[in-house]
DNA sequence: TTGACATGGTGTTAGATATACACTAAATGT
DNA sequence: ACATTTAGTGTATATCTAACACCATGTCAA
């Protein structure tokens, strides 16, 4: 069965980077590359998009088939359309970023996907066609949008400390951040649930647990209030 | 001629938003269709995308083509995918968003194009395709982005009043701002640039004209200055 | 020529927000 | 019990924001 059209097309992908916080550290998740082009490489997870289903459908039918993810936070990141960003044929590709909880799709991904792993970011490996480029407007945009939108909480468990929080906010914006501030200013929110639970890790002092109140944060946005953490600079 | 591939592939076509500024108000450039489908309709400038050429020049392509615009600030807003969004076939669209100085363009644009019209944004006539839907996220983008990077400057005259740029800002923000702690915190900048000409224009007191210093502005900008004017809400 | 009109241009103050900074608390392991 | 490790807390200062009113300079018409 073959398709045919009166002028060239470019083929169609998605791509997608996914994120993860573990350790202190953002990662990001890669697959090995088991065809030509770039046969061995590693590469973001995507594929073609097929002709009977959403850009972002594509993506997520990506996550599932690749990594075994699902009901993750996925946004639109940018289309990437240079000519010959594939040595085979032209190929525009729409690249989505992901968030995912690393503590609950750690385990799935690793069984679903023997080719699959997370790297730290500053230990990414050398990438196929040009996706060291989309990673890195990745990075960039969770960058810019931690700032004015709470989606730190998608890479944290669903229940967490506040000093995760601060790190993962650390490990985003890479600077380090005054703990003190950084409290004042996230309970000020008034979206932090504290839970009745502790949590004991290591030999100090156990650590309140909160949970992110969404409903409450949509309250809140409903009424005129604005998100904003760490202002640029 | 044609063309044959072994998977069905989507038609990919760009489509683009043009913002012009002009008589306080913001205004888009739309084109009537002259061919089914949504003939007689008016829509966004746009169409398909070469194999041989990027996503980025085939915008400016329809750009020149459909509206004689050259030279314009062009920047990628987002791809439309959904299955339905074009009666005849899978379209995927990328969307740009432009802004141009109607002062320089408005003469041009008219000539070239006998088909094209600006519209002010409050009286937009009922758009083909989801061309509204396009428009609606290329106005939010336009909102988020004037808040901080200065391209409020790529809408105005080379040489512009303060007036001006309090009244583009009111336009695109939709709101009003202080007079007094606009000009203080524009100026404070440093990148705005007091010419020797004034502006007379009715009969009343003439006006400084200023010019915008892009150098000055990337030399700020790479010591860690960052722009903000207005933060949200 | 004078006065009405229209827009241009200018500073200060009070309140809110951001920043800098150091010690005690509670658990564990030796 | 003490050494170690991370959790948790308040205040003072500097900076930024927001609110606010009047005079200046031109045109036009009476």
């Amino acid at each position: 069965m073959s398709y045919t059209y009166q002028y060239p097309r470019p083929a169609l992908t998605v791509d997608c980077v996914v994120f993860g916080f573990d350790e202190g550290d953002l990662k990001v998740l890669l697959i090995e590359r088991g065809l030509q082009p770039f046969k061995g490489r590693w590469a973001l997870p995507g594929g073609f998009v097929r002709v009977d289903e959403t850009l972002d459908a594509a993506a997520r039918r990506e996550l599932q088939e690749e990594a075994g993810l699902k009901n993750v936070f996925l946004e639109q990141l940018y289309s990437f359309g240079d000519v010959d960003r594939d040595p085979r044929e032209r190929i525009v590709s729409v690249a989505y970023y992901a968030l995912v909880k690393l503590s609950e799709h750690a385990a799935k991904a690793a069984t679903d996907a023997a080719n699959a792993r997370w790297f730290p970011l500053s230990r990414v490996p050398k990438l196929a066609f040009d996706h060291a480029h989309i990673l890195g407007t990745a990075v960039e945009r969770l960058k810019g949008k931690v700032r004015y939108q709470p989606i730190g909480f998608e890479l944290l468990p669903p229940r967490f400390t506040l000093s995760q929080l601060q790190h993962l906010y650390e490990a985003v914006l890479g600077t380090t951040l005054d703990k003190r501030n950084f409290r004042k200013k996230v309970l000020s929110f008034g979206f932090l649930l504290p839970l009745k639970e502790t949590q004991m890790l290591g030999r100090h002092r156990p650590a309140q647990l909160f949970r992110f109140d969404s409903e409450k944060y949509e309250k809140l946005k409903r009424r005129g209030f604005h998100f904003e953490l760490e202002r640029h600079k």
